[in-house]
RNA sequence: CGGGGCAUAGCUCAGCCUGGUAGAGCACCUGCUUUGGGAGCAGGGGGUCUGGAGUUCGAAUCCCCAUGCCCCGACCA
């Protein structure tokens, strides 16, 4: 992509109205533009960003064995009021009446809709375990949305529901997305950590929060320092062996964020040198909720004996626009977003010190379309920016590798190659920087 | 929903108190000079001053009513 052609609207000054950095950020970078109250378009470069999350995502969800689905955003109330949640939801609900004078509404989650899916179209225990997911727009009328696409009204989510016969199974299930997401977050470059939830009125031991440190985190988060370096389960992991080790090592050690912290445990349990208390955001959420919806709606299956059984469920939320907040929250400087290599909108800028000048123009095109060729997501800016600008602009928009290409450099068949982490530069032939960030893409890649 | 604040050019803001027909910086367009870490000079385009209703000869400015957005709180993926 040449940057004469992207359309990206960057701002030098931030705009008032953007509180933390990475919502200041994505508005500086062009990534969205608000259009009401926590309701955003997403412009091209935070349109690419989003889309690699949600690729990850669904790549994780189908690797632990998961099923997607896409179902409508606008839901019948009359699906609500089976579950009893339509009176039960509140203001949170965005009501909507069509013109038969029918009862409708945006949805802002989906278990209704899943469960009246899969209640009609399983009737054996034969066809257990399942794991449907969606990764839609959902909507909720908050209050006070704030902090940009953190806690937008509308927002991109994951929700996968597993249906299992017995608690047993359903906690076989739980493991399964527990371990996916350990690789999903690993995987966006974030290091997440499961910690224990509120269950609510079903109890167990079955709910994690899945959080990632940063200073303008929402909540105060307690953990023993081990979970920092905690092991990512590789990818050739069997979703369908045991999964208990992996899930027990992770969640030996104490974890919990303020709702559930526990002060005298924490200081009991974990070494004073270990302690670890900082602010987190709430990227994933799961839980087992047992029968709280099957059993309203009828969701049950005929099991080996013949009897009619309710189905045990789960649910697993990952919040993906949230995730490009979290993520930027997460990674950035004084000079802009620094985007880990797997959800950077482009992975390399070529910079063209001198659009127009011949020598200097066709070791650009030629970088670009050898990149290009290689699989990279490059962006080549050759508009006729000052230098110091286009510097400042891809340093803002945290692309990782910058190829600079100067006209004194051509000359003497040199060009610069820059880390956007460390800030590092070296000087090389085209064709050495061509192959080094290559190299260093694929390498961070492929990191889990 | 309670409390507070703001609304003037794409962005950041001045002007409002004390009414006289709209400004700056950045961005944008033209030209010249420049060109390796957010250049300089000259010229130029762009505004229903959030909306409505008042007071007045005259309203961005004063009065009233709406609306939108932001912040604190309760709520929250």
């Amino acid at each position: 992509m040449y940057l004469t052609r992207f359309f990206l609207p960057v701002l030098r000054e931030t705009p008032k109205e953007a509180e933390i950095v990475s919502h200041q950020l994505m508005l500086r970078a062009g990534m969205i533009k608000q259009s009401a109250a926590g309701i955003y378009s997403w412009l091209p470069l935070g349109l690419k960003v989003l889309k690699k999350i949600e690729q990850i995502v669904r790549d994780e969800q189908n690797r632990a064995g998961a099923v997607e689905v896409m179902m409508p955003t606008i839901q019948s109330a009359d699906l609500w009021r089976e579950s009893g949640r339509y009176e039960a939801y509140g203001k949170e609900m965005l009501r909507i009446t069509d013109r038969q004078e029918r009862d409708l509404l945006f949805g802002p989650t989906a278990e209704e809709a899943i469960t009246s899916i899969f209640r009609d179209g399983v009737k054996s225990y034969k066809d257990l375990p399942k794991n449907l997911y969606n990764i839609q727009w959902k909507f909720r009328d908050e209050i006070r949305p704030r902090f940009g696409v953190m806690r937008g009204r509308e927002f991109l989510m994951k929700d996968a529901y597993s249906f299992d016969l017995t608690k047993e199974a359903a906690r076989a299930s739980y493991q399964r997305m527990f371990v996916a997401y350990l690789r999903t977050f690993a995987r966006l470059g974030l290091r997440a950590i499961p910690m224990k939830a509120d269950t609510g009125p079903i109890g167990g031991d079955l709910s994690h929060e899945f959080i990632i440190l940063a200073e303008t985190g929402e909540s105060e988060v307690f953990c023993h320092r081990d979970l920092l370096e905690g092991a990512i389960p590789s990818a050739d992991t069997n979703f369908e062996d045991d999964l208990s080790p992996i899930m027990d090592a992770w969640t030996s050690k104490y974890a919990a964020t303020e709702d559930m912290h526990d002060a005298d445990r924490f200081k009991k349990e974990v070494p004073e040198d270990a302690r670890v208390s900082a602010r987190g955001i709430e990227v994933g959420h799961i839980f087992f909720f047992g029968t709280k919806y099957s059993e309203p709606m009828g969701c049950r299956v005929q099991g080996p004996d013949g009897q009619m059984v309710t189905l045990q469920m789960g649910s697993y939320g990952v919040g993906v626009s949230r995730l490009v907040g979290a993520i930027i929250e997460a990674s950035h400087d004084d000079g802009g977003i620094i985007w880990p290599v797997p959800v950077a909108p482009f992975e390399v800028a070529v910079i063209n010190l001198k659009a127009g000048d011949e020598a200097t123009d066709a070791v650009c095109a030629d970088l670009h379309d050898r990149l290009q060729a290689a699989g990279i997501d490059v962006l080549v800016d050759d508009s006729n920016e000052r230098a110091g600008g286009k510097f400042a602009t891809m340093e803002l928009i945290g692309i990782p590798y910058q190829i600079v290409v100067g006209p004194k450099g051509v000359k003497s068949n040199e060009v610069e190659v820059k880390a956007r982490i460390g800030g590092d530069r070296e000087t090389m032939a085209p064709e050495a920087a061509l192959a080094h960030v290559v190299e260093e893409i694929n390498r961070a890649r492929v990191l889990v």
